[in-house]
DNA sequence: CTGTTAGCGCATTCAC
DNA sequence: GTGAATGCGCTAACAG
């Protein structure tokens, strides 16, 4: 392993002068800086990260912490985001870096020993929960980190989300405009952000028009085909009164509704109409589902180059203003919203 | 955060003899011991790893290095692989840290950047290709790391396997003594050095018995339901003398075989008789395919512990002799094998 | 523009 | 048993 030193004494100058001609520093000539450059080219220098940390706190290193998941059907989407990352981070120089957190480990105590240990510059945190402890762990101890979404409408810290108030708001006025009035919104798991920003665009497009809303149409569970299944089984339950169209939090939801209905021999849009959000996961096309989807669409792909800028700025010390950034979110009209069925 | 220095002088005692406490070295009186270790549960100390390394040489941070995968059939493998690999290095005390290499990256380029950041203390390597360059740099650097599998038969650095030549003969010698003589094996990617081994145990075994392979009964390919549905569409093809009986690399395959099977109007085992390998993945059973499966047997799930004890191990120096170690396989005969087809 | 000095946090000499 | 001194590789503050 080459180090500063060496290259100061192949070159004859101070491992100083070294160091600054590598990190760009203005006050170095030219001529030095060239020949630096070629040295540790030739060499093949590499910085240590280690002992870089240790001096300057900056290791080039960021982390992503998971939780060991539950179920496979998340495995994709793990999959898709730490290779998005992963792919971001190099383009930059840094190192990105990933960390199971045990399903029996409280994750806060879990980013304490990694920030402890020194040897990391700053986190990607995903899935915000309301109150999320690891956030104000984070904050706490100053340090960098970006968020995947938001725990609160105008939070203080960096972050990279999509309006999921206007998402909720998207789904449920398409369905309302169309004159429905008894719409159920299968939405993800209760206390995760985003999923609570959604519920409360679902309500403000119900009083916008000045409808009642039916609490029991608002149901929550995990992002799977197993919550689309059992909830219409649930919806259509004896003694209920279903509801004449369904929003679904995403692809995989609207999958198993799409199964239930088939099997209550309900069609879409002819008896229900079905709209959705698309994260554009592998694996599941709103195009090709059984009847084309209408859905509210921000691939989740278009986040992990955002949020590997917002980091890296977050990590140079960049003003929170420029560390807070919005994706968009497009309605794509299909074929599966219609009407509310008469026989209803 | 919790300095040596600040132990030191909370306790009144030289920063030397702290360190020599927490480190479990001999030559420290009970009760400073006592006092050291308490003092540091209560001031929260961890320590600084940049700084251990810098100058130990060790972090107590180990890696995996993983090309980003084409197909989302890997997905879940990838997963249980990281989950299992993180939980037992922590529970060690160690770090287990993913790295993604892109798929245009050299690996060993990614594998160089990493060791000459100096901030890590080894490697699990996977999928061991003949010849690999990977394991050739590690070694020539003198770098600690534990191969999951083997690129030769007896390698002179540390790994964890099963014995994958014994898989190849364990399957296709249970068909043979059915009396199959045309068996197929669908075999994993060719140079994989497992697929190259399970396929000379497929030769060994029909050279026992004295019979001829017929070379277009191997077929190499990816490890997916794909492969196997296109390979028995190509073995059933027109001109050809399609097998009595198949054997899978692992049950996505299988799964693919049994599809096309149906398709064909053949059925398992009266018209063909089916083994696999089972590394009991999530989300395929061998017991619940269409027929109960009989397979070799070796749950990948058991490897992760000895990977993580070799690698462990590793670092600290241990001999070679003890660092080798081959998981257990099982054949559990079941109701997918008889004799063959008197119609064919 | 350049070199000298100092110190990040730790483990390891070497003295007592 | 204990402490003082040294240095891992690097950057930053301070002189010239």
């Amino acid at each position: 392993m080459t180090t500063l030193r060496d290259l100061s004494r192949h070159l004859g100058i101070s491992v100083t002068q070294v160091s600054r001609a590598l990190n760009g520093h203005s006050d170095v000539g030219a001529e030095t800086r060239d020949r630096v450059m070629a040295a540790a080219a030739a060499l093949n220098y590499q910085p240590n990260l280690s002992a870089r940390k240790l001096v300057s706190g900056r290791s080039g290193i960021v982390a992503l912490v998971l939780p060991e998941i539950s179920s496979t059907q998340y495995d994709s989407l793990f999959v898709q985001s730490v290779g998005g990352l992963s792919r971001h981070f190099s383009a930059r120089g840094m190192q990105f870096v990933l960390h199971m957190c045990g399903r029996e480990e409280d994750p806060v105590r879990v980013y304490e020993r990694l920030v402890n240990s020194g040897s990391l510059d700053g986190f990607i945190v995903q899935e915000p929960l309301a109150g999320d402890a690891r956030i104000r762990f984070l904050q706490d101890r100053k340090v960098p980190f970006v968020l995947h979404g938001r725990h609160v409408a105008q939070p203080d810290y960096p972050f990279f989300d999509i309006d999921n108030e206007a998402v909720g708001h998207m789904l449920t006025s398409t369905l309302l405009q169309k004159g429905h009035r008894r719409i159920a919104f299968l939405n993800g798991r209760k206390g995760f952000a985003y999923c609570e920003a959604r519920a409360e665009g679902y309500r403000r497009a119900h009083a916008e028009a000045g409808i009642a809303v039916d609490d029991r149409m608002m149901i929550y569970g995990e992002m799977t085909e197993g919550h689309g299944l059992i909830s219409v089984a649930q919806l259509w339950g004896r003694g209920r009164r279903p509801p004449t169209a369904i929003a679904c939090g995403n692809l995989f939801i609207a999958k198993g509704v799409f199964l239930a209905l088939d099997a209550l021999g309900l069609s879409v849009p002819g008896d229900v109409s079905l709209v959705a959000h698309d994260d554009e996961l592998p694996g599941l096309n709103s195009e090709r589902l059984p009847v084309p989807l209408t859905v509210s669409h921000s691939p989740l792909q278009e986040s992990w180059k955002p949020l590997a800028d917002i980091l890296t700025r977050a990590v140079e010390g960049a003003p929170l203003a420029e560390l807070q950034q919005l994706g968009t979110v497009t309605l794509l009209q299909r074929a599966s919203v219609a009407g509310p069925s008469k026989s209803l």
